[in-house]
DNA sequence: TATTCCGATAGTGAC
DNA sequence: GTCACTATCGGAATGAG
């Protein structure tokens, strides 16, 4: 049955007026797309972005990402890139929030479902961690291995376009027989390739991952801190400017860096 | 491993003093058997009734009902004929704990699993109602279904002894790959044959069944009361023998008839 | 077909 | 590949000198 709402997306996409969506569910809006909270998100951070249904597209078109990639090529270009730049402005809010409730940021995931199970299309855009509560089931993570298949990278899709005309043809049709099995394949870390025999096992290694970038990155701010110090005690009349207790703007420099546990560089 | 005491009833077979098991366990015991209760009974009433390790047998021969019916086939036959009669008496006895706590007595049902999982061979003697808490599982409702093939009732198995050899090398065979099967099979009522489709609403039905049954067998107290009554009226200077609150005696006698519920005869 | 524990699997119903 | 609920199915451990 479809009441329980597998449309529901369709809906919000179809509203003259989205701001009348409720808080909780709509966290922004432009005139072609609307940015929505996963009402179950399967990472700290996960949100989705959905194209508002209009000209030259209609519902049907824009019902999945095989049903898009049908449309004429420059068309459907267009809408994904449009959806990339609202997608980019959501990752740019969610890394501000992982500084403000983490004191650091880390990868950022932006895709498509092979096979989505809710109608009209949605593109995820969910932070690099898979850690949630509501993460319960093999295929809910299999769903977001970043190489296992079925979650289909934003880039790769836009690449597409580029691509020969036989390959986009190819990758376009988003074959069930040929997505579907992948739900089912063995539970292993997106990060570190390691198998893990059931979802309990999974979450706690995923959740020592998490804690294990989480101190690294801590003493990565500690590191700034000392040299910092060490700064201001050789020009000593200087106070330094970050000599407080929110580090951010320290990740903000050094975040793209990798430093071995002693590097002073 | 066998640890988990897969031959417990191996070792109770072997005891030569069988009374110096606690009284929780056995019922009571022969020269040539010992009666225990089921630990896990899946009836109202379930005892097991298990021969003794004496000549000509070894344990091996009486680890199971195959490996009974490999031996001499009069030596076989002997061994079940013993544990015929006991399982009798079990019966008798369970039918006087019927009218005691129950006001009537049902069927009973004696036979054996075509696959057992624990060694030693044992003989069911239970209630034909298969209610019980201990009653979980498919399985466990399958191997004791009494029409699903996998309860060997004991009579089917002494009439082999009288059938053509060729019948009695074949049904003697019990082959895994025949039986298990059975026990996957769907979920009907042993009584009315209806099928349900999962063990809560097996479970229930039984239970129903259940009281069907004993409303049936209150009423039919009942009417033979009334007709106790109407007697006692008749020859007014006659005091009833059975103006009490026990009905067993009335059902004694009445409980082998058939009636409808507005027989008067 | 011993039980029990744990987890995966399957069907359903949901507004 | 929606969730939540219920029940089933499937493996492993089970004790113990």
């Amino acid at each position: 049955m479809s009441s329980a709402n597998m449309t529901i997306f369709r809906a919000y996409a179809q509203k003259s007026n989205p701001a009348s969506l409720p808080p909780s569910v709509l966290f922004s809006h432009s005139e072609t797309c609307l940015t929505v909270f996963d009402a179950f998100p399967k990472s700290i951070f996960h949100f989705l972005v959905i194209p508002r249904v209009r000209p030259p597209f209609n519902v049907y078109q824009l019902a999945n990402l095989r049903s898009l990639l049908k449309c004429e090529k420059n068309c459907a270009k267009e809408l994904l890139i449009d959806l990339s730049r609202e997608a980019n402005n959501v990752k740019k809010m969610i890394e501000s929030e992982m500084f403000k409730k983490y004191g650091f940021k880390w990868e950022i995931w932006m895709g498509f479902h092979a096979i989505p199970s809710m109608e009209h299309l949605h593109l995820h855009v969910l932070s690099a961690d898979l850690c949630s509560p509501r993460m319960k089931l093999k295929k809910h993570y299999n769903s977001f291995h970043p190489k296992r298949g079925f979650f289909i990278h934003l880039s790769d899709v836009l690449s597409w376009f580029d691509a020969d005309p036989s390959y986009y043809k190819t990758t376009s049709q988003l074959k069930k027989s040929e997505y579907e099995p992948l739900l089912k394949e063995d539970l292993s870390c997106w990060k570190c390739d390691r198998n893990l025999s059931n979802m309990p096992k999974l979450k706690s290694h995923l959740q020592e991952e998490f804690d294990k970038l989480f101190d690294q990155e801590k003493a990565k701010v500690e590191r700034e801190r000392k040299r910092s110090d060490d700064l201001a005690q050789t020009s000593s009349s200087q106070i330094s400017l970050n000599d407080d207790d929110s580090p951010q703007d320290e990740l903000v420099r050094g975040s793209d860096e990798e430093r071995g546990p002693h590097s002073e560089n």
